[in-house]
DNA sequence: GAACATTGTTCCGCAATACGGAACAGTAAA
DNA sequence: TTTACTGTTCCGTATTGCGGAACAATGTTC
């Protein structure tokens, strides 16, 4: 099973923060040991070291939730990274002139993980999704966008132990069709996805390249399908694609 | 040394951790393994463990940086804790009523942390000072609303423990006369402090309290000293009381 | 261009460390 | 009260992670 010589201890307390984080209230040591498998003493520990620095907070009620000091620790993040505060403005252009969702998404550990939101200013709004969560790339048009930019033997690699599991009913599920609209999708320089990680929701993708043409993210423009036809998304799908690239000269 | 039973490894991955979003840039094994006092191979194991759920990044140079996980603690600690939301518009009520700069802080682990802020729009602005940041009780307007709204014995333990170091030359050294001052605070409902955290730097406070009356947090306004004198205290001084209540109430 | 001083990474045997079962102590519902 | 939950503490065992030292891969210096 232990492959790589990791801390089991703080894959634990990653795991832990990452179910208190998911939820919106605060959690009691049981439930947290019962939903990881692991004995409540054990639980108990980790929590009590994490709340030593503020990492997890203890409760009046006896219960835990998260702690302030993850607040230094996301803005440390954002500092290090500096590709959040690069693409801001562009996302926020491109929101003003599309009236959509933008999103920042970079490529970390197989995943699209999501880092930056502008929301559009419509009525009819998406479904807020956590900042942070991971997104598979196979669906996402962000995700996709970092596919058409990897070198043919990544992708081959990725699709050999990826199973393409429908999210929708329209998710594309054919490896051998996903390759041919990634070569599609890197003539016309932007990838797409119409309903095929959600319902009634369709979505534009452009790729983040580094200094050796390896894409590290992406950024994304998501509407409702019902407003967002053929023809925005080739429209859009240029002001993306000449977005991302203005984004990786910048890097 | 070790009085609790807390994990030796976690303990050091949140130090680790800490020391990395202290850093705008990324840092080698070398570097953090010197900082934290402890063997290189302790720290490559602990930041390979880190590495495999993103939470810090691998980068190219082969370094390490902050990764993206942190921010879905992050917005988990939103969620949760429910103050951040709760207080947004009225700072931002507050920003637009004073134009200064308005914080609020968590009271943990007897500091108080600033977990948000909304930004005054004039030209002479603030050093920006990292979400997450402790700051301590005794010199901060933030922190003294809370001592004011401390128990009797609560504020005495905290002053038997507590050091009162000069941040500035300003700083009020002398524990009677600062338990004399959170007496007045008390009366006026608002604490004050002038250029007693950081040169030129004026602030005045109020406490949100939770349903025992016990003090949270806090909510603060910062200014430069020169446009800041005791008239604005006393005008805007009101304003943050109620508004701290009006938070109160909301919990 | 060879010698050197760095870096990040790997190995492995020792023993300190954290594990986790079980008992404990509160609290709320039945 | 009784019951069924909570969160918390204890402590002996052996598993787990520790960390010195050797490694490989850079880049710097003379």
């Amino acid at each position: 099973m232990k492959k790589t010589n990791r801390v089991e201890v703080i894959k634990k307390s990653v795991d832990l923060l990452k179910y208190l984080s998911s939820k919106n209230s605060s959690a009691g040591v049981t439930e947290i040991a019962r939903y990881l498998a692991i004995p409540k003493s054990t639980t108990h520990r980790i929590l009590l070291t994490l709340c030593e620095d503020n990492v997890v907070h203890h409760c009046e009620n006896g219960q835990y939730r998260m702690g302030p000091t993850v607040l230094l620790w996301s803005s440390g993040y954002r500092f290090s990274s500096g590709i959040v505060d690069i693409a801001r403005p562009w996302l926020e252009r491109l929101r003003d002139d599309s009236r959509e969702t933008l999103h920042l998404s970079v490529y970390e550990g197989g995943m699209a993980q999501y880092v930056d939101r502008v929301d559009s200013p419509q009525t009819v709004v998406l479904r807020w999704s956590r900042l942070g969560t991971s997104m598979p790339l196979y669906c996402t048009a962000a995700g996709r966008a970092i596919l058409a930019a990897l070198p043919a033997d990544e992708v081959t690699a990725y699709l050999d132990k990826t199973e393409l599991e429908p999210r929708t009913a329209n998710t594309e599920k054919s490896p051998v069709k996903l390759v041919k609209m990634l070569a599609r999708f890197r003539v016309q320089g932007y990838a797409e996805e119409n309903q095929e990680n959600e319902e009634n929701i369709r979505c534009i993708g452009g790729a983040i390249l580094n200094h050796d043409s390896y894409p590290v993210a992406a950024i994304s423009l998501t509407a409702p399908a019902f407003r967002f036809n053929d023809a925005d998304a080739q429209k859009f799908g240029g002001k993306i694609s000449a977005a991302a690239r203005a984004i990786s000269a910048q890097l």
